[in-house]
DNA sequence: CGGATCGTTGAGTTGTATCAAGACGGGTGG
DNA sequence: CCACCCGTCTTGATACAACTCAACGATCCG
């Protein structure tokens, strides 16, 4: 199907970005080259050097870092519609590697497609600029969220933001969604344990706010984890206005 | 002195992204209000709408955040050359504070200015592109530093890329520069408490491989210092080419 | 049925935080 | 010039969060 892969780009860009009628349209002729990874594949490895974007059309990617030693930091998640290599386009040679974490849709963007595009829609330049500069943002929210807060509340923070994204996209049902992690996952990404995520977890689940089973988190009272994550959506950067009441709260 | 300002910005920018004669001469003639700010004083604060960025031209500033709870991280540190928010150009409402940490000297750059030249000069929207996609890259490194090590490298980590950041742009003096931040400032940037930073910090420096005292860092080994630490300068994505050797190891 | 992956639990250890207090140095005002 | 204050650094004692190691249970799948 042809054209699904520009439509999840779109979908995507428009909730970091304003895009015009021209743009969209754009966007929608840009070529993409589409393809299936599998669960625990790497879409991209630190040190390559590639020439062309990898969007998530489906699925769920992280980008990580492995250290000598052997630990590993995942430093984001992907949802669909979100580039996560999008910096690749100016910075040559990788600095962390991108993971499917569930068997997902992935579609290529060439870097000269990108450059060209850019040049001619100075618009969907800023676009893409802005796209990787609310990655950044979420990457200070994940340093405060690491250097400041306990198990608990990081854990929390991290559920609200996958909420919300995938509320913005579309692809929550109210306050639950789809989130497909091991606890080993959840513990490089928070810098934890698996042991101390598999605490912490069970507090939060008996605190009753939220449920986490079989992939699923259900959130049962938003208020209360957004409190205890001291989560404030702002650092998204989303933009509101053209976008449905998602059940914004 | 006018131009003084720019010189600055071309500095750093250049050790970023490739400059052509032809951006550099734009860059030079970008207007440029100076103006100095205290040591403890705020330059940016989160939720400002700002409509001009800050280059850092000397001093020291950081960016952070400030929790409900009180406790604050810093996200970064910024030397001169460095534009510490030049995100907010398309990103409207700053999702950090910007403080600067000794008596520094900065220069306000007009988003509309910015936009021009950029308009105007792709290579130099692509080097500022660039330059917020460095930072990211730093921002990344720094969660993986926060979430990943314990507090001996975590310090080790930072001292190094202080270290060669700063030789980048030629304000080291062999393996020594220049870090005016207090322990209390440290241990805000290191996610610890001051207490424990102390107490890492003389093992450090028990060790032999540094000093730091009196705002200054003074590198023995930086083999020793950089193993300890996982330092891998790569993230830093530095343009090495042209840049003189400033006694690359 | 056996193996692999993932989640859960227990026990003991370690890294880091907290609280508290003293030491040092630089600046200010009497 | 001294006395004092304030910010910073240092040190000790204690508490706790999080880690490690180890083992077992539950699923799922071939």
């Amino acid at each position: 199907m042809p054209g699904s892969a520009n439509a999840a780009l779109i979908k995507g860009l428009a909730t970091k970005a304003r895009l015009s009628e021209e743009d969209r349209s754009a966007l929608a002729a840009l070529p993409i080259d589409e393809l299936h990874v599998q669960r625990g594949q790497d879409v991209l490895r630190e040190g390559d050097r590639p020439s062309r974007s990898a969007l998530l059309i489906s699925g769920l990617t992280c980008s990580y870092k492995t250290l000598a030693s052997g630990r590993r930091q995942i430093t984001a998640f992907y949802h669909a519609g979100d580039v996560p290599d999008l910096q690749s386009l100016h910075l040559d040679v990788a600095d962390n590697s991108i993971l499917a974490l569930v068997d997902s849709h992935i579609g290529y963007i060439r870097h000269r497609d990108l450059e060209d595009i850019s040049a001619k829609y100075p618009t969907v330049s800023k676009a893409l600029w802005r796209a990787t500069l609310v990655d950044a943002a979420i990457y200070r929210e994940w340093t405060t969220n690491l250097g400041q807060r306990d198990a608990m509340s990081r854990m929390a923070h991290l559920f609200c933001e996958t909420l919300v994204k995938q509320q913005v996209i579309g692809l929550a049902s109210g306050d639950s969604c789809m989130f497909p992690v091991t606890q080993a996952e959840l513990a490089d990404a928070l810098g934890l344990s698996v042991v101390h995520v598999n605490r912490s977890l069970m507090e939060l689940r008996a605190s009753g706010t939220i449920s986490f089973e079989r992939a699923e988190l259900i959130v049962h009272d938003l208020g209360a984890l957004e409190k205890q994550g001291g989560f404030d959506r702002s650092y998204l950067h989303l933009r509101m206005d053209d976008h449905a009441p998602h059940k914004l709260k």
